[in-house]
DNA sequence: CTGTTAGCGCGTTCAT
DNA sequence: ATGAACGCGCTAACAG
C-alpha cells in the first residue's frame, strides 16, 4: 500500500528499536511466538499496535521463498457453477489456514485476459493455482508447470492430457439422468435440444441421453442441434417442433442448457403446449437463468461446490505431501425434479 | 511458485549472463524497452523465453515499492449483486492495465474472515481495495486507511462516516419504484412484506414505498415484518394473509427480497390467489433465486455492474490523481416488470 | 532464548 | 546506451 499521505512506513526494525529488542526477535514474535519469552512478546506486540506496523508481504514472500496463498482463475464469475466452485475452494482453503484469491478472466475478456491472470498468479509465487478454463485449453496449466508451479485443472474434458490433477463433472451422466428421468415418467419420443456435437459437454450429455434410451426398449431420441445455447436458440427449435403434427412432436425434451429450455417454453406455451402434460422438459445444467420460466424447470444440478472442495484438497495435498501423485476426480451431477417434468404433485430431488 | 521438483529458479541475472548483458539491461528491457537498443532487446527477450524466466513479483513489488494490483473483498460470492460488482470493477480495471484480485469472505465466514482478507490485502501492498461489506461495518475501511492504503466502500448505508469514497445504491428509490409500479396498475391496498425496520436496506425500501403511497391519494400500505428474508418467512406471512377475508387481503405486495416473494407465491397459490389478478407482486431485489416461481417475478434490479465500475473509477482516480477528493456516488435501481405484477401481456422494462 | 548477519530478486540511481 | 552498486523489508541461519 503506497501511502496517500507520504507517511513513512513503519518497518520491523522500527518496531525493534522502539521495543528495545533486535530485529530477529520481532520476526520471531511474528513467526515463531513460542520461541520468545512471553514478557518480551507482549512488549513487542504492544509496540506493533502502537506504531501501527503492518507486515510487508512482498518482503516476506521474497525472504521466505513463497507465500501462503493459493489462486483461483475462473472464466466467468457470472456463471454460478464457478462461484459454487469458489465457495467450495474457499471453505477448504480457509479451514487449512491459507488464503484464496480469485481472478475473473470473464467470457468477454477471452483467452488473453485469462492468460494474463495466470501469468500474474505465477509471478506472485502462489503455492498453487486452481484453474477453471475453457473446455480443453491446457496451455495455462502447462505454463504454470513449466514455471515450476502447482496447478489443478477444473471442469476439463475427459481426454485432456496434462501433468496435473483434474476434477471433472460427469456430463455423460447428466444426459443419462435427464433422459432416464423422462423415460421414467413414461415418455417415449424424446428430443435432445440445443448445442453442437463439437462442444465437449454437449456431446457427452447427448451420449448419456442416448445411452439411457438404448437401455430402454421402445423409446427413441432425436438430436435437434443449434449454433449456440441461448434462449433464442431454444425459441428457434421450438418453432420447428410446433410446425410438426402433434403425434410427431416429442413428449419429452432434454435441453442442453437451461437457457435453451427457457426459450423452448417461451415459444411453445403460446402454441398450446403444456408442461409437463404435453412435453416433459428438463435442462441439463442450471446456470441460474431459469428464473423467467412460467413453469419451474427441472434441472440436472452441477456439483460446483464439491468440485471446488475436491480441487482444493488435491492442491493442498500436492503442496503438503511430498509423495503426492496426480489424480483425476470425477464428480456426479444430481437431478432436481420440478414441475416442468413431473407436474406440481411430485416435485423433489432424486439421485 | 516454489518448485515441486527443486528446479533452480531462473533469475534476472541468469538471463543477463546468458544474454551477455548486465542485470540492469535486462531490467530495462522489461520495464523501459525504449531505453535499450532493439538488437539487444531481441536478444534478451529470446533468452528470457529460452530459459523460461518468470518475473518474481514479490521482489518486484519490494524494490518498486508497490504493486499494480487492486483488490476486491466481497461478503458473499453467491449473491449475484457482488458478482455483478466484480464484473464491473474487472472491466474498468483491465482496461486500465491493472489487475484485480478478489477475495470472498463468505457469509458463513463472517466478520473474522472478512477482516483476515482485508489484512491480507493490506499486507500485499495493493494499490487500493474495493470493499463490499456488511451494512455499516467501516472498521475494515478504517484499518486500511490507518495502514496508509486506499479504499472505496461499496453498498454502504447512507449515514456512514468514513474517510473514503463510497458508492451506494438508492434503496429508498427501490421501494418507491416498486410501490409506484403497483399503484400504476391500479392497486390500492398495498403491503410491504418481509424484513425488519432495523435492517438498513429494508428500512429504506419501506420508506420509499410509503413515500409512493403518500403521493397517491386513496391508497394505503401496511408493513408485514419478518425476522429474516428467506422463503419460509414469505410462507409464514402468506398464511397470515390467507387467513383474512379477501376484502382485507392486499391487492399489491412489495416483497423486501425475492426469496420472500417466492415464499409468498408458494403458499398463496394453493390458497387460490392468482398473480397478478388477485395480487400484483414485485420483489425489491433480485438475487437470482426466483427461479422456482410459478409466475415470473417482477423485480427491482440492483445496478451491481455500475456499482463496480463506479467504485473502480473512484479508486483509480484516487490512485492517479494527486488532487483526488473523496466522493459519494449514489446509483439508481431499475424496474423489471414481469408477469407477477402485470400479467403476460405487458411485460417489459421501465424506469 | 536472544541478537547478528547474509541474502531473497529486482528497480534505480549513478557513473561511464 | 550500458553496467555496477545499493537497498527495498524481511526470514532463517547462526552465534552467543
Amino acid at each position: 500500500m503506497s501511502s496517500p499521505q507520504p507517511r513513512a512506513t513503519v518497518t520491523m526494525s522500527d518496531v525493534a528499536k522502539a521495543a528495545q529488542v533486535s530485529l530477529g526477535t520481532v520476526s520471531n514474535v511474528l513467526n515463531h511466538p513460542e520461541r520468545v519469552r512471553s514478557e518480551v512478546r507482549e512488549r513487542v506486540l504492544a509496540t506493533i499496535t502502537r506504531l501501527g506496523y503492518v507486515r510487508n508481504s512482498a518482503a516476506r514472500t521474497l525472504a521466505a521463498g513463497g507465500s501462503n496463498t493459493v489462486g483461483y482463475v475462473m472464466v466467468d464469475i457470472a456463471n454460478s457453477l464457478y462461484t459454487d466452485v469458489a465457495r467450495g475452494a474457499e471453505d477448504v482453503t480457509s479451514s487449512s489456514g491459507m488464503y484464496l484469491v480469485a481472478a475473473n478472466a470473464g467470457v468477454r475478456g477471452g483467452t488473453p485476459r485469462q492468460a494474463a491472470y495466470i501469468d500474474h498468479f505465477i509471478e506472485d509465487q502462489l503455492q498453487g493455482i486452481l484453474l477453471a478454463v475453457f473446455d480443453n485449453d491446457v496451455s495455462g496449466a502447462e505454463r504454470i508447470r513449466r514455471a515450476g508451479g502447482r496447478v489443478v485443472l477444473l471442469d476439463v474434458a475427459t481426454d485432456v492430457d496434462v501433468d496435473a490433477c483434474t476434477v471433472r463433472i460427469d456430463y455423460e451422466l447428466s444426459g443419462y439422468l435427464a433422459a432416464e428421468h423422462l423415460l421414467r415418467q413414461g415418455r417415449r419420443r424424446l428430443a435432445f435440444v440445443g448445442g453442437l456435437r463439437e462442444i465437449h459437454a454437449v456431446a457427452r450429455r447427448l451420449a448419456g441421453a442416448e445411452r439411457a434410451v438404448a437401455e430402454h426398449g421402445g423409446a427413441s431420441i432425436e438430436f435437434l442441434p443449434s449454433g449456440d445455447l441461448q434462449a433464442e436458440d431454444g425459441r428457434a427449435i421450438a418453432h420447428r417442433i410446433a410446425s410438426r403434427s402433434r403425434a410427431e412432436a416429442p413428449d419429452g425434451i432434454v435441453a442442453a442448457a437451461d437457457l435453451v429450455a427457457t426459450g423452448l417454453m417461451q415459444a411453445l406455451l403460446p402454441e398450446g403446449f403444456r408442461f409437463p402434460q404435453d412435453i416433459a422438459l428438463i435442462a441439463c445444467d442450471d446456470n441460474q437463468s431459469g428464473r423467467d420460466n412460467a413453469v419451474p424447470l427441472s434441472t440436472i444440478d452441477l456439483p460446483g461446490y464439491a468440485v471446488g472442495q475436491a480441487g482444493m484438497n488435491l492442491l493442498l495435498d500436492e503442496i503438503r505431501n511430498p509423495e503426492h501423485v496426480h489424480r483425476r476426480v470425477v464428480l456426479a451431477p444430481g437431478l432436481s425434479a420440478r414441475e416442468s417434468s413431473v407436474g406440481r404433485e411430485r416435485v423433489g430431488r432424486e439421485r
